[in-house]
DNA sequence: CATGAATGAGCTTTCATTCAT
DNA sequence: TATGAATGAAAGCTCATTCAT
């Protein structure tokens, strides 16, 4: 019964949020959620605005954990991006809501610049990996910014299709989006 | 002079919504933008969920009508991908707050049935589309959601690349993108 | 055709505050219902507060028009009686919204001192009818006001009855009932 | 010190109901009668229409109960109307504020069946007893319902009378209107 | 004169936040 | 430390009243 209130609040949190917006998730509904008193989540956060910025950051950091867990430093370019492209969807698949909460965050009228900065810092993961690959004259004369866009753009609107069940994410589709993905991006 | 109080509701509303989603923006909010009285917004809609829901169908007929406008019925499959990429592309751009209202409004709970189908509606059409491609052996054998994925994630995500004026989206650039998503889907 | 927005004005409105008291009754609903648009209510009366003073005393004008009609001045206290018993419930039936708006109104916050007034005056015409059968010695010795409670009271409860159809107001029944009055009211 | 807020919004409420009635009331004016936040009231009811429900049965178990309080089942006829008369006055004139909100709220478009049911329950009791007497033979050949517009509809109005100062409730006085009544229904 | 579109004060209700316990 | 009752500011919405036409 190791209680954790702090992480419980921030759960709860991330579910509603996930679900409903920020707007639409009112105070005790988390406090519900995280099964203790509404004055409680205010010993652990000055306010309702700190508390998403607090749980988005960690989420952002947890996904970039994600993308480096076990990032196969000594393969190839291509092994690299594969990597990245599988930890992306793998992450999206095992934690939907926490995936869904950063994408419909970003850009929120309620971020604070320590958020939106951490959130830099993250795509800047990806963008210096993208180009290690231009350097090596392994894709094509895009910015990287552009690649993002196919990658990351793909895969976000990929989870919505797996979470509404118009696809099922099996390894030869996967395999084959990775491949339209790599095409997309790689040069001749 | 002649006011239009109607229309000008909804452009405040969809700049709102844009920025602060629905529930993030109030009806005083709206009818600040639309340099009206609150009292006024309930002149020309029942209620707030009306309101949303009339100007989420309103983009969305005016989205469908771009894409069809000047579409090459007697080119072939790769010119008429290409025209298709392009509104796109276009209509991100010439009505970027439209643009982000829609893909962020998608799925809401606070859509009607009505504008779900009309939603519905509009993506058949990109979905017919891909199958003619995939019919003619042109695609890749994946389903044509995959392309979906692929071609409308990249734009939606470019459109937010370039809202933030972190790309500027010149012909090459738009060329070189085109070309990718091509290849994305296109068979061998 | 000869249009009288005044009284159609005053018509509309005690319809709907018998049916849905004064607060309960908006403007636009008593334009609607006189057929004249809202604005218009304000050419004939101040506000709503005066609108319904001036209806409160036109009905109670009305009332004691009524009660006053065809009096049998020359005929002895047991006929002047059966005359106002009568009247009384003649108007209750056939001016069902008057008798209900008036014993609605009578003590209502909204009232002003001129209309307070009149309904005193009104009242007085009954406490003098019954004080000069109490002068006469025909009544018993308890205050005209008694006498009135009794009465008036039993009419008013009564209209209730007949409106709701919980009683039919025939010929025999109303007989019994002013018998019951006089001799709760007449000496020995 | 043992506030008991439930009962004080009650309290203020009826208070104002019986002023003013329920639409010229307003919860802000609730609030303040009763000492409390507005946005307290609702966590003791759901909304204003369940609060005056609320308070209507309230209301009426009270009223009944008093009518009940020391019912004399050994005595005869006679003696049971003097009860119930006396208690009816009684109620009236101790809670000159529940009995003028009793009575302006029956047949109020808010009410809620439940409310209704209850109330006709407390007007059966009052029919039984008459019906009693008339099948003892000991009143008029008129219907329950004329005697209750009699006794009731007097009481009413005499309530007001009392209330407005127009006439001191002694016992004299009383006694001669209790009289009158037991004149006006009993045969012979 | 008559209208009804427009307004904003004020309604009912919700909810982020506080604080006595 | 933890709670949830209490609050009041502010939400969505209504409506008495005004005024340009």
């Amino acid at each position: 019964m190791a209680e954790n209130k702090h992480e419980n609040i921030l759960r709860a949190a991330q579910k509603l949020f996930a679900e409903r917006g920020y707007d639409g998730t009112t105070v005790p509904m988390i406090a519900e959620e995280a099964k203790v008193g509404a004055g409680t989540i205010y010993r652990y956060f000055e306010n309702k605005q700190k508390l998403v910025n607090e749980l988005f950051r960690g989420s952002v950091a947890q996904f970039a954990a994600t993308l480096q867990a076990g990032f196969p430093e000594q393969k190839d370019f291509r092994e690299k991006f594969r990597h990245v492209f599988y930890q992306l969807i793998r992450y999206s698949r095992e934690q939907p809501e926490a995936f869904r909460f950063i994408n419909a965050t970003v850009n929120a009228y309620f971020l604070d610049e320590q958020s939106k900065s951490d959130f830099e810092g993250f795509m800047d993961f990806i963008e210096r990996h993208l180009d290690e690959g231009k350097e090596a004259g392994l894709l094509r004369d895009l910015p990287s910014q552009a690649f993002i866009a196919i990658v990351y753009g793909t895969i976000f609107h990929l989870s919505r299709t797996f979470e509404d069940g118009i696809l099922e994410p099996d390894d030869e589709l996967l395999a084959g989006i990775e491949k339209s993905c790599w095409d997309a991006i790689s040069a001749g």
